[in-house]
DNA sequence: GTTTTTACGTCAGTCATGTTGACTTATTTC
DNA sequence: GAAATAAGTCAACATGACTGACGTAAAAAC
């Protein structure tokens, strides 16, 4: 008990500390997901629905495979999904041209609107947060969600490079 | 379009700064939760019923009512999983003292292992993370995380005091 | 050139977690 | 005493995940 000691690395982690740590992901996720999930309720879809749009719209000509290994679903789960957002006209399909095994996806125009529209709500809670943190903060954000999710996908976001200003 | 305008302050806002943020708090919640969900499912519970243990693990005493406004479900869903965790001597309530209406919630001992045991994935991916990450770093992840939740949630995080150390 | 692996799809059944809506009981507040 | 609040309950339903089994086409390996 009172665990207090100060040492030179002000880094030293309580408890309290870390169960913060738990909490903050758990608030921001809440809320982060709470706005689209409002607006997919209206059109009949699901959050689901907005994982799928996000990532064919990220990487367009994506395949089922590769969709399957960011979201960590079943190929049974991604194909409901996936079913209905084609048949709904949101999503397109065509095979790939080196392997015609695979099913390249892509976003219609449909589906880009509707992605944007679910995206802004939260690209603005993003701005809005980093704006009032600052660019350091940022950073630290970065850093610290990073460490946090597994290592293997941490490729996906290479080191930034500063808009050619100080540092 | 074209929107840069470097001001005194560095931080301008690309696309592809937030779509980066959005991406983070994707892969982060996703391989944050997996663990817990892991043991969880060896043991017939789901997601639902940890984040029950832990809040009222967080928050002894703490009231239905509490824990619906942290949790934002349903009284009914709420109630299921509840009901679940009490009935397998996770969870206890006993009324209120001041208002006899209440039910206080406790963790039983069983109640407090399970939490210790899920949290302690979760405790040690966050430590992992900070440590490596740096003080400083923590601080802006805590920072912008704050501002992506929702204001009315924000005064349960009191801003840190130093171990009277530096600053 | 046959075998094996891979990419994708599908059918069927189940479970966990959430929802809405209606209604009840006990207790506190006005 | 009437109204509001805290909690619980029953019923029906939607969503998004799972396992397991099986099928087809194409590519890769032998």
């Amino acid at each position: 008990m009172t665990d207090v000691k100060t040492g030179p690395n002000p880094l030293f982690l309580r408890e309290e500390d870390l169960r913060q740590g738990i909490e903050l992901l758990f608030y921001a996720y809440r809320d982060f997901t709470a706005e689209p999930d409002a607006m997919l309720g209206k059109i009949g879809l699901g959050r689901a629905h907005h994982r799928v749009i996000y990532f064919v719209g990220r990487y367009p000509g994506a395949t089922v495979t590769e969709l399957l290994a960011i979201l960590r679903i079943t190929k049974q789960s991604l194909s409901r999904v996936l079913g209905e957002l084609m048949e709904q006209g949101y999503v397109e399909q065509r095979p790939g041209t080196k392997d015609r095994r695979q099913r390249l996806l892509t976003l219609t125009d449909k589906g880009q609107e509707l992605e944007r529209q679910l995206s802004d709500a939260q690209r603005a809670r993003i701005a809005r947060a980093y704006r009032a943190a600052g660019a350091e903060a940022v950073e630290g954000f970065r850093t610290v969600m990073l460490g946090i999710m597994d290592e293997i996908d941490r490729a996906k976001f290479p080191t930034p490079r500063g808009p050619g200003g100080k540092r």
